[in-house]
DNA sequence: GCAAAAGTGTTCGCAGTACACCCATGA
DNA sequence: TCATGGGTGTACTGCGAACACTTTTGC
């Protein structure tokens, strides 16, 4: 409870509006080709089959983390998935029916494993970055919000593993690194920080579609992941960073 | 609006509580001395005469950054200060009188420049870091995860000197940037950088009262600085930041 | 044997670090 | 003249950047 003025300060019960308060899910995920965006096309009022981030209110006796898994396995069966709270929306007109808050959160998937069931029934689809339709309400800018924030986070810290499947190569993770900044890597350089990380452990088998000498799989080190998670690894040249 | 579960979708109206929002304020403030925290003693119910965070709930109208403003003005009577939304809090339990969101705002200020009557009509007191009073709900994570931000952001970005005054001596800027970090940084190095940035302008006076010989003031080049703030720019050491 | 992608090394330059002394002044 | 804090310079080194060729193998 808390004073809405100075002049109330003295009364015990304040006047305070009660508002809707939701979660709205960026869900990125990378099919080797581009960074994508999972959307629903709503299919209810108000600007019904138009389409939006997936979203829900949050329920009474649920925390804002809860709710924003609750809604991410909704629309995509996956439990446990990297996700971080990305920042309150809350103008007054944001929403025209009704004032909302919303909390956003992104996420980060291995596109192979959502259950495309789910989506279906949500009438989802993966949009690359480049061709998303409009969005409604402040979505927009939800994810350009979002994009920042996953540009920011990954110069500094190794999360966009979360976007890959357990095993994979390093040609991947280049092309992903090369989507998410929109700019050319130089491979060598790229791999020997990489390596030099410690991050990555490489597999026996080799992954053979792509090419005709195969390229090995690799996985990550989850011990020295989740330590380094905090700290601040690099992959990107420092100049990208540092401008 | 938004669907609470997939049954539901079918249906133009949901069943969503509302909730009360409030947004509060973790407002640091540095006096050449420590890095200190403006804490009010709630005058009112529940917890009343504990210490807290300053606060207050969104009014209809308001969006969350205004309702931000509003806040710490109320307290200090500052306007165009620093401020960045921080966090939302939103644990079920997290203010026992009601379902309560709180979002978070931090603020740098001039400790200088606050209106100290205003502060008084809260009974509100700086605090250092490292003495600080338990603070009701969930006020202590919030300034937990402030701090963190604040080491975490001027760590790459310039944003302490909004914690100084207009004029200032680098005797200070690193007085301020040790107390942030709770380190020991080289004077020699610490100015090298701040100087290749091109950040301040050596002004004509001195500051005569810490020593005889007498320091420059400084500026900032606000210009130079409104544009760093995006980029990266750090005075630390590049090993404290990655690690 | 050739096309296509995988994978590997070296050189150079600069930025970061460590480190110590002189300067100006008031008392 | 001395004590106090202000202010400056250098040498080293390690990391990041730029850059090109060899390897493997399926066709």
């Amino acid at each position: 409870m808390y004073p809405e003025t100075r002049s109330e300060m003295a009364v015990k019960h304040y006047r305070a509006d009660k508002m809707l308060v939701a979660v709205d899910c960026v869900i990125f995920g990378f099919d080797g080709e581009a960074l994508k965006l999972l959307l629903i096309k709503r299919g209810f009022e108000p600007q019904k089959s138009k389409w939006s981030l997936m979203g829900g209110f949050v329920q009474p006796k649920e925390s804002l983390d809860n709710a924003a898994s609750r809604i991410l396995e909704q629309l995509t069966g996956l439990k446990g998935v990297f996700m971080e709270q990305l920042f309150a929306f809350g103008d007054p007109a944001r929403d025209p029916m009704e004032r909302t808050i919303s909390v956003v959160y992104y996420a980060l998937v291995d596109i192979g494993q959502y259950k495309k069931q789910l989506s279906e029934d949500f009438h989802a689809e993966w949009f690359p970055l480049s061709e998303l339709p409009l969005l409604i309400f402040d979505h927009d800018q939800m994810v350009g919000t979002a994009r920042e924030r996953l540009q920011y986070k990954a110069a500094l810290h190794p999360i966009l593993f979360e976007l890959l499947p357990g095993r994979f190569t390093i040609r991947q993770l280049l092309d992903l690194y090369e989507s998410v900044y929109g700019k050319e890597l130089d491979k060598r350089n790229f791999i020997r920080k990489l390596q030099s990380s410690g991050l990555i452990i490489r597999q026996k088998e080799k992954e053979k579609g792509s090419s005709k000498k195969g390229a090995f799989y690799f996985k990550l080190d989850k011990r020295k992941y989740s330590s380094s998670l905090r700290s601040f690894i690099s992959f990107l040249p420092t100049k990208e960073i540092f401008q």
